[in-house]
RNA sequence: GGAGGCGUGGCCGAGCGGUCAAUGGCAGCAGACUGUAAAUCUGCCGGGCAAAGCCCUACGGUGGUUCGAAUCCAUCCGCCUCCA
């Protein structure tokens, strides 16, 4: 019978791509061998948090790569981590996290669904909750758990390094942390109905699935392997995409939006961009960048596709074509936008008042300062007097506020 | 259990009785230059006001000393170090 299933080689090559580590090449190779014979597809799962159902391009990379193995023809299990989330993974600086109600996990939920199926097939596609096997562990099956692994091994850990040797502080149940992902690992590996072959996840999660693989090794399992990607680097082109740094870009902003942040990304970025979150080969992306950089290719251009690859991504092709073009009619042709939100303010106030009360500025005396750093624009004149009162008028007025704030402003009497 | 240290604006970090809305750096915002890129230059960067000034809030919390406190004292909270 003839393999449901691409060459391993071909396989190898998609699942490979923008990867940081795979543990290891040769136990994913045997594993696609064998469902290149068996016909069975293997199931490679990753874990999400289930407190911030905002889904930014960020997450959109390890979807991705899941989506590489759909695409294969394998399956996916998407784990939401209902029960780690009250501990919080210690990566991060703040310690704990609210500890979510089961209404807010079941809503976070749905909203994850919606959004993951932007990216993901709904066919080969499984949602599980971690609370289904760490619950019912209660303290015994814990302290078990912390039993089979020692301080030196979890020390490894450069982030409880570095904070250790800091003296920064590190809460005992941070260290139960990769641990209690690994159980997750272990169990997904060995339930009938699960099956986990392949573990994904971001590359700070390298450590925590590197526990899951000596757990498994433990107890006699075949080891999951282990793959991570890079974690995105957000608009800023230095730390790493998150909502509260805000510098994301999500996966349900409009059109415009998407398009016009892809755009103030700095250049240096976009060739990693192309290589996590288009499908565009590899060799071509290193083409573009030859070409850039000897100077025969304007960047802009270039940067444009990406930006339109991911607009249509999320919006279709029409959305895309939209975008650019008001794009190009406001920041390169001095236009104003298609769709623009509309204030309604009492006349006669003070120019100042105005842009803090339509929230075009965030207290009267910063729109001052932008008033003054000449940023203000009304009806395409610069606004000079700070405390010039607009009066009412029947056609909302244009108001627009650095290079990127606009508004209509209708004033009544 | 004992001894000591630290806690300043989004972050780092000065200040240690008045001249402190608090030096400096980073981040951020705006302008110029561009391609809403980078780099660079300039200005801004708690709130309020008919504003080269005045008022309010702010240096972990609370209370006190003082004409006056981020600065001194007490207490509470948090973090850290050393000894046991």
């Amino acid at each position: 019978m003839s393999s449901p299933f691409p060459p391993v080689d071909e396989q190898l090559a998609l699942l490979q791509r923008g990867v940081v580590d795979l543990v290891s090449e040769e136990d994913l190779r045997r594993k696609l061998e064998r469902a290149v014979a068996t016909g069975v597809p293997l199931v490679a799962k990753a874990g999400f948090d289930p407190s911030a159902p905002d889904l930014h391009l960020g997450h959109t990379v390890l979807l991705r790569k899941m989506r590489h193995f759909q695409q294969l023809g394998h399956r996916v299990v998407f784990l939401i981590g209902d029960f780690t989330a009250m501990i919080g993974d210690p990566s991060g600086k703040k310690a704990t996290r609210p500890q979510l109600s089961r209404e807010e996990i079941d809503a976070n939920a749905e909203t994850y669904a919606r959004q993951v199926y932007r990216i993901l097939d709904p066919e080969r596609t499984e949602i599980r909750y971690n609370s289904e096997w760490l619950a019912p562990m209660g303290a015994e099956g814990m302290i078990r758990l912390a039993g089979r692994w020692t301080l030196a091994r979890m020390m490894e850990r450069d982030d409880f390094r570095t904070r250790f040797q800091n003296n920064q502080p590190i809460s005992i149940h941070e260290l139960l942390y990769p641990l209690v992902q690994a159980k997750d690992s272990v169990e997904m590996a060995k339930r009938a109905d699960l099956g986990c072959d392949v573990e994904l996840g971001g590359h700070d999660q390298i450590f925590n699935l590197l526990v899951g693989r000596g757990l498994m090794k433990d107890e006699g399992l075949e080891p999951q392997v282990a793959l991570t990607v890079p974690l995105l680097v957000g608009l800023d082109g230095h730390d790493k995409m998150s909502k509260s740094l805000g510098n994301a870009i999500a996966v349900e902003d409009p059109p415009q939006e998407i398009y016009g942040r892809t755009m103030s990304i700095p250049d240096s970025l976009m060739w990693e961009w192309y290589l996590l979150l288009t499908d565009l080969e590899e060799a071509e992306i290193a083409r573009r960048r030859r070409e850039v950089e000897a100077g025969r290719l304007h960047p802009k251009g270039i940067k444009q596709e990406l930006a339109r690859r991911l607009v249509t991504d999320y919006h279709g092709a029409a959305a895309a074509r939209e975008a650019e073009a008001e794009f190009e009619r406001v920041f390169a042709g001095g236009g104003v936008p298609d769709e623009l939100p509309e204030i309604a303010l009492a006349g006669g106030q003070p120019l100042i008042t105005l842009l803090a009360e339509a929230g075009l500025a965030p207290s009267r005396n910063e729109a001052r300062r932008l008033v003054e750093q000449g940023a203000v624009t009304i009806d395409g004149e610069r606004a000079s007097a700070p405390l010039a009162p607009l009066a009412a008028r029947a056609e909302p007025y244009l108001v627009k506020v650095g290079k990127r704030r606009f508004a209509r402003l209708r004033l009544g009497g």
